[in-house]
DNA sequence: GTCTATATAATGATAGAC
DNA sequence: GTCTATCATTATATAGAC
């Protein structure tokens, strides 16, 4: 659960336009941005012309989730401040139920490659620099001849490989995603983590040996 | 470089059918699954209502692109079975570029949660696990207590951060793909895969002492 | 086998009544 | 503000000439 996070109330004192909106994020989150006005329109229980009505284009619509969930999001964040846990953002909202909406939407804008995930993304490799280094002063954390890099690099594997288990974990589009995946990688990623892949020092040495100088 | 792998000799000796088959892969590859008849048919140097006289409907169409790739891809991993780094298979597409527009298709089936790229998932995560456990008997790679969910996870974080890239790392469709991508990441890969990410085995202990004891 | 012309369906967007 | 009706565009797919 996310520590702090008031509930969201479903359609309660939202203005038509709102209505509209929530529906319009949870027709993209489900069925991707291709889905149709008339159906946004349909789940909102409007008609298709007042949807456009009030965004003027399917493309504002679009842009208006946008902001709306970003929005949310940097709420939601700013409520765990205070959390321990921040580099697992993605896996406590995974939890929360009343975000699935929202992670639902924010997958198929970083599988499209829309703004907000390019945002998203972007957002996860700050704080993953970030929370890494408050463990390299810790000492829990090994230091890195490339912080960003690796930061960069923990960010790519974990978010893309989220987004690959939903991307291919679903035969229909808004199926049921698997619940086990972290259960089932939680293992493997604890062991890599703490002991590595690697028996020997081999190939990292000599590809420090090669960075440093490049004609042998 | 794929050793062994002939090139493919392009518009040369092919059918009709072939040729817009081709076509039909480059065009789905470069421009996503949404891409019109009429494109591929331009592409392909014919008119639109002949894709259709040969494969019969836009599905089929994609359907015999999905086979011919899955054909292709075999055979080239068949010239390559002498070759070591099978694991890096796709890394060393990426910089085949006969195979280029190959890529870009498997790509774009995963991206679309296709059957393509759910069957290239499946590939990756069994070679991995073959390619681990030879690791492990020649005494380069740590033996794992869950073998198949390591091979399963390194292979979604192989692909998943490629997906990733591909996906986030362009504004264009079409557009060009970071080159220094594997450059920039190769560090930070081998630090952690050599000397891991944590300095202590305290998270590790517990989880496991956990499983082993679930009420504690 | 290949093309042109067209049927059919779906969709985003508009116009105007209430 | 909201709806119904409709337009204009686009795309798949068909029919038939050559």
């Amino acid at each position: 659960m996310l520590a702090g996070g008031a509930p969201i109330d479903k359609n309660k004192d939202l203005t038509t336009r709102a209505r509209i909106r929530d529906a319009a994020v949870e027709c993209f989150g489900r069925h991707g941005f291709g889905v149709t006005i008339r159906r946004i329109a349909e789940h909102a229980g409007v008609s298709p012309g007042l949807v456009i009505h009030h965004f003027g284009s399917k493309q504002k619509l679009h842009a208006a989730c946008d902001d709306h969930v970003r929005d949310v999001v940097a709420e939601a964040k700013k409520q765990t401040l205070n959390s321990r846990d921040r580099a697992t953002f993605l896996e406590q909202m995974a939890h929360a139920d009343e975000y699935s909406g929202l992670l639902a939407y924010i997958i198929r804008s970083v599988q499209a490659g829309g703004e907000l995930g390019r945002h998203f993304f972007d957002q996860m490799v700050a704080d993953a620099e970030q929370y890494l280094a408050l463990g390299v002063e810790a000492g829990t954390i090994r230091p890195s001849r490339a912080p960003s890099a690796r930061a960069r690099w923990l960010a790519a594997s974990s978010l893309g490989s989220f987004l690959l288990m939903h991307v291919i974990g679903r035969t229909e589009p808004g199926g049921e995603f698997p619940r086990n995946w972290q259960e089932e990688y939680a293992l493997p990623a604890l062991e890599v983590y703490t002991e590595g892949l690697l028996t020997d020092r081999t190939m990292l040495d000599s590809y420090l040996l090669y960075m440093s100088d490049p004609e042998p």
